[in-house]
DNA sequence: ATAATGACCAGGC
DNA sequence: AGCCTGGCCATTA
């Protein structure tokens, strides 16, 4: 497997600053990773040492198992949660948005 | 090699 | 609002 891919996901995950939070479809972006899916796995199989509770589902929630714990540790962060979601709209993390999306076209018509 | 699963995502109904 | 389907990539049986 990709270990050099592995540490770059960790690392990014690292990054996320205390009381913000990112989604895992960011993570795969920002860290180079091909899909989300395998962000999940990763911390699914090694999440010693990571901040795992600041990564959330891109519809602000978090996954099933670790939900009671995740939002006691984000709470703790100060990130509130309502009826076990996280207002991305606010807590998102910057870094994670701030991709170049390409300029409005200037072929417009 | 195919099939199923998973801490996922987006779209359709 | 919820539920289903297909796509995605890596791992396992």
């Amino acid at each position: 497997m990709d270990e050099l891919l592995h540490e770059m996901i960790r690392d990014t995950i690292r990054k996320i600053p205390a009381g913000r939070v990112a989604t895992y479809g960011d993570i795969a972006d920002l860290s180079h990773a091909p899909t989300a899916k395998l962000v999940g796995h990763l911390l699914n199989t090694d999440h010693t040492s990571l901040p795992w509770h600041r990564v959330l589902r891109a519809n602000g929630t978090c996954a099933p198992h670790i939900a009671e714990e995740q939002l006691r540790l984000l709470e703790e962060e100060g990130v509130p949660s309502t009826n076990g979601k996280i207002n991305l709209h606010t807590y998102r993390w910057e870094e994670a948005v701030k991709p170049q999306e390409e300029d409005n076209t200037p072929t417009l018509f």
